[in-house]
DNA sequence: CGGACAACCTGGTTGC
DNA sequence: TGCAACCAGGTTGTCC
């Protein structure tokens, strides 16, 4: 599903091949996936050029002429995808917007948890996509002791603090036990027992997997409808390494582990027993 | 305040 | 074969 790698990869699309362009007319077929009063979107977004694009976390927002965007947050199962006019539209199509060229921008999303919104600059701490979202998980100036100060409070496991994006924004469920397996971290170990220096392992490896899953247009996974904003399919399901990969051998040389999956805060987590074993991280200290 | 958990929604898979 | 039950996942809202 879309994390942070996703997004990226979408909003590049756009960048490249929107920017410049004017949305000639937008249609809501579902008023009800936009945040606010669908009949402002509509009107503020009708005839405006397009003339950048930004992201945090798992948001994005296309920047428009006029000081104002339109943020998404494509949440499970949303789509962001450019168009031919011509094409036949997606079942769950949602939102349509003309191009000049001949051309769409096409919102769909079978299970509509993804929502749309009108940004007007200077007052993005009043938008429902992007209140509550903490620094981007790719920020330069993420530390170590930023993340152990804001883990302080908090007794969960540190895979429940990755996901949890006010403190960190863009990680999910897959990237979380991908990134905590190339840390040799168990995904319980309270978070507020992570040391300075695993926190910083923490940030290295997160950057190093979301920047290989962007390079590799992300993670389609079988069960997952992920497509890039041009349609295609992504490519880093072939380098996980745990995610999803339940009973087979570690792939850490030496490692004779066998993955497992278990729940933990609700949500599936794989991890290696022997890399990742509990009180790993303590034990290294003394 | 933190933390647990239901709710949102649909398509796909599993179980009977 | 048919149908019900369950599961997946990101985030918010509610309750303790």
């Amino acid at each position: 599903m879309p994390e942070l790698p996703e997004v990226e990869t979408i909003r590049l699309n756009l960048h490249e091949h929107l920017v410049g362009d004017r949305i000639l007319k937008v249609t809501l077929r579902r008023a009800d996936i936009v945040c606010g009063d669908p009949e402002d979107f509509l009107a503020a977004v009708g005839g405006k050029r397009v003339v950048g694009t930004d992201r945090r976390g798992k948001a994005m927002w296309l920047c428009l002429e006029g000081d104002i965007a339109v943020a998404v947050h494509l949440r499970m199962s949303g789509r962001l995808l450019l168009v031919q006019s011509s094409d036949e539209l997606p079942p769950h199509t949602h939102m349509l917007a003309e191009l000049s060229g001949g051309r769409r921008l096409i919102y769909v999303d079978p299970r509509r948890f993804g929502r749309l919104e009108l940004l007007h600059l200077g007052r993005f701490d009043q938008s429902v996509i992007l209140r509550n979202i903490g620094p981007d998980a790719l920020s330069e100036d993420l530390s170590a002791q930023y993340l152990q100060e804001a883990a302080g409070a908090h007794s969960v496991g540190i895979k429940q603090f990755l996901l949890d994006q006010s403190h960190l924004a863009g990680i999910g469920n897959i990237y979380a036990s991908e990134i905590l397996h190339r840390v040799g971290l168990h995904p319980a170990t309270p978070a507020n027992r992570v040391t300075t220096e695993e926190m910083q392992r923490i940030i290295d490896a997160t950057r190093e997997i979301l920047e290989a899953a962007i390079g590799a247009r992300g993670t389609t996974l079988g069960d997952s409808q992920y497509q890039t904003g041009l349609g295609q399919s992504g490519g880093y399901q072939q380098c996980l390494r745990v995610y999803g990969k339940a009973e087979e051998n570690c792939p850490v040389p030496g490692c004779d582990g066998v993955i497992r999956r278990s729940k933990i805060a609700q949500r599936s987590t794989y991890f290696c027993p022997v890399c990742q074993a509990r009180g790993r991280g303590r034990r290294a200290g003394r």
